[in-house]
DNA sequence: ATTAATGGTTCACAT
DNA sequence: AACCATTAAT
């Protein structure tokens, strides 16, 4: 007990041992948050306050749900596999399972992750002839979701136009499509859950009865739903300890509310306030820039990171003339610094975007560096595992259609457009899925699908009575897609892949304990799932937190697949430099840190640039960035970068002019504002910007010493960079890229231009 | 029915 | 530059 609180700063100390009332606990950067919150379940649980089952503890990923996990099991001798830790996500799974019936689902019921979500809306969008020019699959989907987080169903949705009255139809459409095919999205799962127990009182009373305390991690960035679905388990009675930083909210764009914050406050009755400043984890340079940068946000609590620590090392700037410069000067500062002795995997290069990973990667790999990329493309979103997970998904839950026709004629088995238009006619006419209306079919058509049915059947039925990983290396050989891999060309990487699966399958049983003797499902078991009984003869079966009480080990394995795309595969534990974009970051911390692509346009991304809610967003996500460095912090931007295939010209962000001079070291000149003369600009200096660069335009010019990359200087606009040139001469006209001020299109004879470096 | 070729689109962030 | 979807050719 002692040993619990000790080393636990005054704040630190005044949270952990609240008493049970609702406190909302303000926790900057680097402040111990996770600490925090993993001491106050020890202690309430030590000092007798609480059982285990008592608690529930929400976070966003599954990487903080087991660390939490994991600090507690060191802290505590329980199993805490019984307890309620997880996501809001993996919570609803677990929940809905239990209470299938309750909730209207089958209990084989999957998940579509959003790149299956997509296609699903496609697949829907073309069978009702809908306009996809008018109606993209993207901004359907899109809509649907947008609502699902504020908790609407299609008949709550308010359409002003006849535009949001066929989106409104759309997700209707899409929500019975759904409902037939058993499957639901990711909002889904928490909608549902809101609902069944909005609508189901013993099942609430029940469940509002056992959680004493709720603790949420960081509640800046639940969305509407999820902050109802909070009230809603919490009750009257519960004590919600909710720990947020504000400066720190980076999810708008997925429906996170910060409001949320303050509705807490207020709705909670929040007595106890407390605020964790002090920080940890970084130098004081490091700390100065963030504090200083973040203070240009307007709308803030209102809270001051600061240290013990020392100054430190200033924070490093680095211009490069492209991005593969720019990639190539990480690599020379990360071979510093591991010469110096850091270790690889305490290195971590940040980007705003996927895209740029590329790049990065290319020259990590030919200098030899071992990195590993987080997010991006990950393991089970691959071509070869979603087929091999769709076998599966159609073993578990025939009805689902886009498993269905992800593998019907993959590997190919005859089945073309033509039969799946018959049967899809056959699955319309008579309101049921592909798979059950493949008997309707006649004729050769008929006779292949009746094959790949057969096909589905005889695997479900080989396979039934053995463990998971067993199972998956049966579905492998039967499915056909091992020896289609062998016989392509670049199959060995798809092989490999494939045959981890039989690996993944074994570490999630022993992880999530499908012992041998899990139960079967034929009906949950009544004792190991707790079964209550509760006044009125109405019993419920507690979906206790592990997951063999409520369902079977493959649809467990399926969830899993959907909820947790699973880091890219690269070997754990070996040392190598972390790759990943600055929201993968955000709770990481690092010795070194770089950040990349410091462009207008880039981050702050141009999309972002709408609104000025959009510019604090990537303000504060640049304040995330900044503070996963403890001792080293390098950020770099460059003149030009490959996108979509073209050179971009950028200029570099603005959020250089907001941090503090003092704690920046700028290694390459720093090029000053209007600043043109007889001293040669990094620019000039760099003519391998590339051999692409100038047979891409930079011998088009108007012969006046316009060209293409030039920065220039407009009395209204500021600065620019020209990024194209039509015409010649006295006609020649430029478009320039003035970053705030957006994309203009200037006579060169006419406008007063100019010319400035970069 | 399957493959090759073409052309339009996209890369902002993610449970 | 890479990806997808539709079209043309086998």
């Amino acid at each position: 007990m002692q040993n619990l609180l000790h080393n636990l700063n005054p704040e630190q100390l005044a949270a952990v041992t609240l008493p049970a009332q609702s406190a909302l606990i303000l926790a900057g950067a680097g402040s111990g948050k996770t600490r925090v919150l993993t001491t106050r379940i020890a202690w309430l649980i030590q000092t007798g306050q609480m059982s285990p089952q008592a608690v529930l503890a929400v976070t966003f990923t599954n990487k903080s749900a087991k660390e939490m996990l994991s600090r507690l099991s060191s802290m505590l001798p329980i199993n805490t596999r019984g307890l309620w830790i997880g996501t809001f996500h993996g919570l609803c799974n677990r929940l809905l399972r239990a209470h299938h019936k309750d909730a209207g689902l089958p209990q084989t019921f999957q998940i579509l992750d959003s790149s299956d979500q997509l296609s699903f809306i496609k697949r829907l969008l073309k069978a009702n002839n809908v306009d996809d020019e008018k109606f993209p699959a993207r901004s359907v989907m899109y809509f649907i979701n947008g609502a699902k987080d504020k908790g609407l169903r299609a008949a709550a949705v308010d359409a002003y136009d006849d535009n949001d009255r066929k989106m409104v139809a759309l997700y209707d459409l899409y929500d019975a499509q759904c409902q037939r095919e058993g499957v639901v999205d990711f909002a889904e799962l928490l909608l549902r859950t809101y609902e069944l127990l909005s609508r189901n009182q013993p099942l609430r009373e029940h469940y509002q009865a056992r959680f004493k305390h709720i603790l949420v991690d960081e509640f800046q960035d639940t969305n509407d739903l999820q902050y109802k679905w909070l009230k809603l388990m919490a009750g009257n009675q519960a004590a919600v300890f909710a720990v947020g930083d504000d400066d720190q909210s980076i999810y708008a764009f997925r429906g996170a509310n910060v409001g949320n914050m303050s509705a807490f406050e207020r709705e909670f009755q929040v007595k106890n306030l407390i605020k964790l400043e002090q920080n940890y984890r970084s130098h004081g340079h490091i700390l100065d820039t963030a504090n200083a940068l973040i203070a240009h946000n307007s709308k803030r609590l209102g809270k001051n990171l600061h240290t013990d620590a020392g100054h430190g090392e200033p924070v490093r700037i680095s211009e490069s003339s492209s991005d593969i410069q720019e990639a190539q000067w990480i690599v020379e500062e990360a071979k510093n610094l591991m010469r110096e002795g850091s270790s690889g995997s305490e290195i971590a290069i940040l980007y705003r975007s996927n895209a740029q990973s590329r790049v990065l990667e290319h020259a990590l790999f030919s200098a030899g560096l071992p990195y590993r990329v987080y997010g991006g493309q990950r393991y089970f979103e691959r071509a070869e595992i979603k087929h091999a997970i769709a076998y599966m998904q159609l073993m578990d839950n025939p009805h689902n259609d886009s498993a269905f026709l992800r593998v019907v004629n993959f590997p190919t088995r005859g089945i073309g457009a033509r039969s799946l238009e018959q049967l899809q006619d056959a699955a319309k006419q008579y309101g049921i899925s592909l798979y059950a209306a493949v008997p309707y079919v006649p004729g050769k058509a008929g006779n292949s699908l009746g094959a790949f049915v057969k096909l589905i059947e005889g695997a479900r039925f080989e396979t039934q009575n053995l463990p998971l990983p067993e199972m998956v290396q049966v579905v492998l050989d039967l499915s056909t897609l091992l020896t289609h891999y062998q016989t392509e060309k670049e199959g060995a990487d798809r092989i490999e892949n494939l045959e981890q699966l039989v690996n993944a399958a074994t570490v999630f049983v022993s992880e999530e304990g499908f012992g041998q003797n899990a139960p079967a499902l034929s009906g949950p078991s009544s004792q190991a799932a707790g079964l209550l009984a509760l006044p009125g003869g109405i019993e419920i079966i507690d979906a206790d937190a592990a997951l063999p009480m409520v369902m079977s080990p493959l649809s467990a394995f399926l969830s899993h697949a959907s909820l947790e795309a699973g880091d890219n595969q690269a070997q754990a534990g070996q040392d190598a430099l972390q790759l990943m974009t600055v929201h993968a970051a955000k709770g990481l911390e690092f010795d070194a840190v770089f950040i990349t692509g410091l462009e207008e346009g880039l981050f702050p991304h141009e999309n972002s640039a709408k609104e000025e809610s959009g510019v604090e967003e990537e303000r504060r996500l640049m304040y995330v960035a900044i503070t996963r460095a403890r001792n080293r912090l390098y950020i770099s931007f460059s003149q030009t970068r490959m996108l979509h295939g073209q050179i971009r010209y950028n200029m570099r962000s603005r959020f250089f002019d907001e941090m503090p001079e003092e704690s920046l070291k700028w290694l390459s000149p720093k090029v000053q504002a209007n600043w043109f003369g007889n001293k040669k600009s990094a620019w000039d200096e760099a003519p391998e910007a590339g051999v692409n660069a100038i047979a891409q335009g930079f011998s088009k010019n108007t012969g006046s010493g316009w060209r293409i990359g030039q920065g220039v200087s407009h009395a209204k606009f500021g600065e620019g960079v020209i990024v194209n040139i039509e015409g010649s001469g006295s006609n020649a006209r430029a478009h320039i890229n003035f970053g705030q001020f957006g994309m203009k299109l200037l006579d060169l004879s006419i406008a007063k231009l100019d010319k400035i470096a970069s």
